[in-house]
RNA sequence: GUGAUCGUAGCUCAGUCUGGUUAGAGCGCCUGGUUGUGGUCCAGGAGGUCGCGGGUUCAAAUCCCGUCGGUCACCCCA
């Protein structure tokens, strides 16, 4: 053994058994939800031209100081994806599929900032982006398809916040009606929140310090400024959502970090992590975002959930079983291990899951193998049923009579055993 | 990026403040009791450069500095 023991980059780590199988089964049943409304999926490359991710917005943190980005070999100046939407979108401009176009993505996206829990610079992420109609009734689908994920996978304690931020000509009015409510006050606020007002006074509505709550709760609210137009979409989204019977609570301020949103914005967040964490998925409509990235002038709308952040409100609110056996039958071959080569491969053969013990250990060793495997059956060979062509079958987990069979009748016996 | 806190066996931790015999416990692991039977019990055993590097000291897991990593808050976000 070497003298130094490698570990995983800081901000990544490795998700083992059983962790690994929620993961997947996380996936699953993301992909069945989405797939019951006709969305497929779409699998972009896991870096991309810089560029694609800078027209996110200069003013984003993500883009500005948390990007992977390097020179490849070639001169040019790639980045791992921060987030996935970009690289859909610019999937959708590069390809023009039909409209409209409804895709569904799982994988891992990589910001270099702090770690700390639900908080890695590698996180998983699944989502959905529909390009093509501007119908409310699709922001609510998609909100809606969210809400029946989390459903589905047996989370009882998220919640939906919704909001509009208006066309884009609103929420210019509006950023600079927040400008001027914060900058005749400015001396009330934090020092970090001066600082944001210069940048994006939309994010000061996001601040947690507590020197900035009054003068938040005195700011106006986007709903006031919304145009006749984007009040009626957005009318129409919360309609959708009534008829559905998904609960919603409309926050004035959410605000999301991404600066490509326009209309309707969203955001999941669960109470059953701390409120650092608690936001497990988000989302809204980016209409401006295709032509950004050179397709005609196409109107969006997708949301992006967090693995880590779901499997972990998974585990607060216990929705996962313990983990099921790896395997049905245990061999325990005490001749030398030849017949186990034989008899593992003929259990396989039928569909069962078989394991075995190595290296010639005695029987004592090997059952305690077995019981660990938390397979059902062992199928236990000595000299005695090597001589005679027979197994002996052994209930582990009840109390029925393990018996002696030919190697015929072995496989019948394992069925009728494990039903 | 800023501030705080923690880092001792595979895991969970005691020991650190008040430096001093071979660094401990529980669980897990291995072997045996039971030369053909696991899960309980009993006995024995393996396993640690006390995160890493430097300093102070006769002596450092223990004090000091640095560094890496985890965690928490801010920031940001999923």
């Amino acid at each position: 053994m070497s003298d130094h023991v490698f570990r995983a980059p800081k901000g990544t780590r490795d998700i083992l058994w059983p962790d690994s199988a929620r993961w997947r089964t996380l996936v699953e049943v993301f992909s069945e939800v989405v797939g019951s409304a006709g969305y497929l999926e779409v699998i972009p490359p896991i870096f991309e031209h810089v560029e694609v991710f800078q027209r996110l917005g200069e003013a984003t943190d993500v883009v500005r100081k948390e990007m992977y980005s390097f020179e490849d070999k070639g001169g040019r100046t790639i980045a791992l994806r921060p987030e996935q939407t970009a690289s859909v979108v610019r999937a959708f401009a590069e390809h023009r599929p039909a409209l409209p176009y409804k895709a569904w993505y799982a994988g891992p996206n990589f910001r270099y900032e702090r770690a700390q829990k639900g908080r890695f610079r590698q996180f998983e992420q699944v989502g959905v982006e529909v390009l093509g109609p501007t119908d409310p009734h699709l922001d609510a689908e998609v909100i809606a398809l969210g809400w029946r994920f989390y459903e589905r996978l047996g989370l009882r304690r998220v919640t939906l916040l919704v909001n509009s931020l208006g066309t884009a000509a609103d929420r210019a009015r509006y950023v600079e009606a927040l400008r001027t409510h914060f900058t005749v006050d400015q001396d009330a606020l934090s020092e970090e929140s001066r600082a944001t007002l210069e940048s994006n006074p939309l994010r000061v509505l996001d601040s947690r310090r507590e020197a900035d709550a009054p003068l938040i709760a005195a700011a106006p609210r986007m709903l006031d400024h919304l145009s006749g137009d984007a009040a009626a979409h957005f009318a129409g989204v919360t309609a959708a959502l009534d008829a559905v019977g998904v609960p919603y609570i409309i926050s004035p301020r959410l605000v999301r970090g991404l600066d490509y949103y326009v209309r309707t914005t969203f955001e999941f967040a669960t109470e059953a992590l701390d409120a650092a964490q608690n936001a497990v998925g988000g989302g809204g409509r980016y209409d401006g975002l295709a032509a950004e990235l050179g397709a005609p002038d196409t109107p969006g709308v997708g949301f992006a959930l967090g693995v880590d952040r779901t499997l972990l409100a998974c585990d607060a609110e216990g929705v996962f079983d313990a983990p099921a056996a790896a395997v049905d039958v245990f061999v325990v071959d005490v001749t030398g291990g030849d017949e186990a080569v034989v008899l593992t491969d003929l259990i396989r053969a039928d569909g069962l899951r078989a394991d075995r013990a190595w290296d010639g250990r005695s029987m004592k060793a090997q059952m305690r193998a077995a019981d660990r495997s938390a397979a059902r059956l062992a199928v236990i060979v000595g000299e005695d049923e090597k001589a005679a062509g027979t197994v002996t079958v052994r209930d582990l987990r009840g109390d029925s009579e393990q018996e002696t069979v030919t190697r015929d009748q072995m496989i019948q016996t394992l069925r009728t055993r494990l039903r």
